[in-house]
RNA sequence: GGGCGGUUAGCUCAGUUGGUUAGAGCGCCUGCCUUACAAGCAGGAGGUCCGCGGUUCGAGCCCGCGACCGCCCACCA
């Protein structure tokens, strides 16, 4: 029974998320791709929790698990949806395309195939982590979105919603991306402003010798597919020109000169050109006016047909041109500089191109309704509460969502055409004939779904809906969902929405959202950027608990966690300083030949008494004491999601507690009587305690440790995690206990304080006095031992006012006066002067204060109490330390 | 154009409902290889809490104005 010198978590952390894999402590399983990656546990009252992330966020799906069944919980992952759509197709193409294949020319199966394989390669990767992080992975097929079980409930939900009337067909104005060729939602364009031009372009009017129409413009080259200008009515300017037309430059066409409200004669000459094929302004008053669409640019980005002699060309050098040619031939008013709003696919950054095409939408109005009264009554709750805010915002304003996308990777829309009659059939299973006009030719539609449609549905379609399952019926709705905030919009809000209108019931009653993961430049960690942190690296590297404990302690609420490897380094040290505080304890007991111990009972364990002086050890008495709040502040930390400080608690109370005060105060005792069982059974029991206290934090460890330590128990929980974990208990503060410690470690601390200051030898004994008048002095007496090895001072106890000394520590209660070798004095007087400095400031505050009668009539009692009694002291400590200078 | 968040130690950040000497980690300085741990131990320096005004007995925290940084939403040429 040994612990290894050198700590190697690589060693353990493989072993035993295998083990609570293969052994079911854990039922996980997880999503193996989204967005953000992140970590954080649920509060303990949760019954269940969805948790959506990536990559490193299986980290914190491991930690809720765990959590879970601590508490007794049952929690169930599920196998998700593919969220990766059109970030999939791209890297598959692009692989494709770097054998010279263009996918489109290689078939649907097949390309189907190569994707599966790609999945399969890269996803070993991700495989490899979940297993690392204790998170199951099944990679089969079946398990993910193309699925059976999946593709029903979403065919299912698709025609409900048709049937409903809540999905239409149409040809619309939509976003394209010209290089993912498809259509993307709004939320899939990011825009960004550019320093771009307006050119104010001449349009010669028909029928009015050398009258010309200025338009401004800052996309000239779609002035090729202009139907119209536009002004508005009530412009006086222009008022001579009502019914004429104009000869649209370059393409020689003659165009109308339309009344629209669309034109503000407020900006520029007040004079629009209409291009009804590429805006969504002119794509509206087009039809107002039914003017005819010319599509000059097509789905790849370049010139189409109508686009006369640019045909062919890249839509940024047509631009260029059609300036160029405009200037020659005088048409070019001027150019100004203008800043401009570009909308770019977030996917491929690729320039949006608003394009006319047929497409699916689901309307989304009526589903908003019922998802904003959901979190106006408090159904859901939201943490931080200001994300309220931004969701009502986007609820209150939201527009039809464009579900249709141009790729092969995805649902398949479950919607057949009729070659004959044009008949759109939407129906649950390809229909044999069309039941217009009975022909047999149906074709599929082409299109599949939004990734995020099917993703929208993952709180019950994972669960079994349509069927009732048992499943459904324990996990809907759950307690809690986490996610980051970036896919609020895209992915909470639609959950809610749909759960709303196929459940009936929000899906989950809370939601956390979590900062996004940073790099040391500030960077949010994607997948499209590339600068995600490689788990497998810096989990090879510092050990996961120290890149979960990282993780946990940039955790805080409203922030964004930064992830950086000084921050891992100081957490494996913490790691590391827990496995060497085991190591001790193995080591000493070997030495003692004391068997590893656990209690009978892990809730209710008391310390035991000394079997010499029949009094339990005050440390024991202390760390219990101490280990008690610490459950009780930990529990709160994550009740409130505030895991930046349920880190700090756990760390604190480990290291500045349990190592720097309880172990030595322990090693003390074991040197005088090494055999004792009560004092190994105290020992053993409160380091359990910390265990399990830790060990949402750090699974892995935590479980290495343990087990080693309950290895000798039969009847015991198979895991850590199934152990319970400490509950905060009233009855177990130890005021006396922890006074009589303080006290220890106020004159411990005092005494390295002046051996420091005067640089002495480390080693060198001291002899020293302390002096007070009240019961402190008993007590420090009684601990004499312990103070003369921590501070290396051998003391002599006096119940007296302390005599003008050279090295002298005060606080309210005592002053330390060490003897110091010699000559000291100089470097004394200057810490002292120091010191009596701040307290003169310090007690004038206090007294200024209280000869405030406001403060006095107005302040609460406990309050005026709390500086009197401060006053008091700074006063004493005032009169012990500076009378002497 | 709307909305949201931030500004605290050299760096990265905490700071519950306002309570009087503002914390942590890293870094820095001093002294220690004390047989669990140098990934360590002990001690220390370092802050007009972005600025101005207000409320209050009392403001890092509440209110107003401003500055700077970041993000989200928005079809104005």
């Amino acid at each position: 029974m040994q612990i290894e010198k050198v700590y190697e978590p690589q060693r353990f952390e493989p072993r035993w998320a295998q083990w609570w894999i293969d052994s079911g402590v854990f039922r996980a399983a997880a999503t193996p791709s989204s967005r953000v990656f992140s970590l954080v546990i649920p509060p303990p009252n949760v019954t269940g929790s969805l948790h959506i992330g990536h990559m490193l966020e299986h980290t914190e799906i491991d930690v809720t698990i765990r959590w879970h069944r601590m508490m007794g919980d049952q929690t169930l992952w599920l196998p998700g949806t593919d969220h990766a759509g059109i970030a999939t197709q791209m890297v598959v193409a692009r692989k494709l395309a770097e054998e010279g294949i263009n996918y489109r020319d290689l078939g649907r199966e097949k390309f189907e195939e190569r994707v599966w394989q790609w999945k399969g390669e890269s996803g070993d990767t991700i495989k490899r982590q979940m297993i690392r992080l204790g998170a199951s992975c099944d990679w089969s097929r079946e398990r993910f979105t193309l699925d059976a079980g999946l593709s029903a409930a979403v065919r299912e939900v698709f025609v409900r919603l048709y049937e409903k009337g809540l999905i239409y067909r149409g040809e619309y104005m939509v976003n394209w991306c010209p290089s993912c060729r498809t259509a993307i939602s709004d939320l899939e364009v990011a825009h960004s402003e550019e320093q771009g031009h307006l050119w104010h372009i001449r349009y010669p009017v028909n029928g009015l010798n050398n009258e010309f129409l200025i338009v401004a413009t800052t996309r000239p080259e779609t002035m090729l597919g202009d139907t119209a200008v536009a002004i508005n009515p009530r412009d006086e300017r222009y008022r001579h020109l009502h019914g004429r037309t104009v000869q649209l430059p370059l393409m020689n066409r003659e165009i109308p000169i339309i009344l629209d409200e669309l034109a503000d004669p407020e900006f520029g000459t007040g004079v629009v050109k209409v291009t009804p094929a590429h805006d969504p302004n002119d794509f509206e008053a087009g039809r107002r006016h039914n003017l005819p669409k010319i599509q000059v640019i097509d789905e790849t980005g370049r010139m189409a047909a109508q686009a006369g002699p640019y045909t062919g060309l890249d839509r940024f050098e047509a631009r260029r041109q059609v300036v160029a040619h405009l200037e020659a031939q005088g048409l070019l008013a001027k150019i100004e500089n203008y800043p401009l709003n570009v909308g770019k696919c977030t996917r491929c950054k690729t320039v949006v191109e608003p394009l006319v095409s047929t497409q699916w939408f689901v309307k989304m109005k009526p589903l908003a309704e019922k998802a904003i009264e959901a979190v106006e009554s408090g159904r859901i709750q939201f943490t931080p509460a200001h994300w309220t805010k931004t969701y009502f915002e986007w609820m209150y304003n939201i527009r039809d969502w464009c579900i249709s996308r141009q790729l092969w990777w995805g649902h398949r829309i479950p919607a057949w055409h009729c070659r004959e009659c044009m008949e759109t059939i939407v129906a649950r299973e390809a229909p044999k004939t069309c039941p217009r006009c009975g022909a047999s030719h149906l074709e599929q539609d082409p299109d599949v779904l939004d990734t995020w449609f099917s993703s929208g549905l993952w709180p019950f379609s994972t669960l079994g809906w349509p069927e009732r399952t048992e499943d459904l019926a324990t996990f809907y709705p759950t307690s809690l969902l986490i996610s980051g905030f970036d896919i609020l919009f895209f992915w909470d809000a639609r959950m809610i929405m749909m759960g709303l209108e196929f459940m009936g019931d929000v899906p989950f009653r809370h939601l956390y959202l979590h900062g996004l993961v940073r790099d040391a430049e500030r960077q949010k960690m994607s997948k499209t950027r590339g600068n995600v942190v490689d788990p497998l690296v810096v989990t090879e590297k510092y050990g996961t608990d120290a890149v979960r404990m990282s993780l946990l302690q940039g955790a805080a609420p409203t922030a964004d966690v930064v992830l950086t490897e000084d921050r891992m380094e100081s957490s494996r040290a913490f790691a590391n300083k827990i496995w060497n505080a085991a190591r001790f304890l193995f080591l000493n007991m070997e030495r003692s030949g004391v068997e590893p111990w656990l209690p009978e009972s892990l809730e209710d364990f008391q310390p035991e008494p000394d079997t010499e002086s029949l009094e339990v050890p005050v440390e024991d008495r202390w760390i219990f004491s101490r280990l008690n709040s610490c459950a009780a502040e930990a529990a709160r930390a994550i009740e409130q999601y505030r895991y930046q400080e349920f880190a700090q608690v756990l760390w604190q109370c480990f290291w500045h507690e349990f190592c720097d005060w309880y172990i030595e105060l322990k090693k003390i005792r074991f040197r005088e009587n090494s055999g004792l069982n009560a004092d190994w059974r105290n020992t053993l029991a409160a380091f359990e305690t910390a265990l399990r206290l830790l060990h949402p934090a750090m699974p892995f460890l935590t479980e290495e440790l343990w087990q080693r330590l309950a290895q000798g128990r039969k009847d015991r929980p198979a895991s850590i995690a199934l152990a319970g974990y400490p509950r905060y208990q009233s009855e177990s503060t130890d005021h006396k206990a922890e006074r009589e410690i303080e006290i220890v470690q106020q004159v411990v601390t005092m005494a390295r304080n002046l051996r420091a200051e005067n640089k002495l030898d480390p080693k060198l004994q001291l002899d020293g006095a302390l002096y007070s008048r009240n019961s402190a002095l008993e007590i420090a007496e009684k601990h004499a031992p312990a103070i003369q090895e921590l501070a290396r001072v051998k003391l002599h106890f006096h119940a007296d006012a302390a005599p003008k000394a050279a090295a002298i520590r005060s606080t309210p209660e005592f002053d330390l006066v060490l003897q110091l070798p010699k000559a000291q004095e100089d470097a004394q007087r200057k810490r002292l002067e120091k010191e009596c400095e701040q307290l003169a400031k310090n007690i004038a505050n206090s007294k200024r204060q209280l000869s405030d009668d406001v403060f006095l009539s107005k302040a609460p009692p406990q309050v005026i109490e709390s500086i009197r009694k401060k006053l008091a002291d700074y006063e004493s400590q005032w009169n012990k330390t500076c009378g002497a200078l």
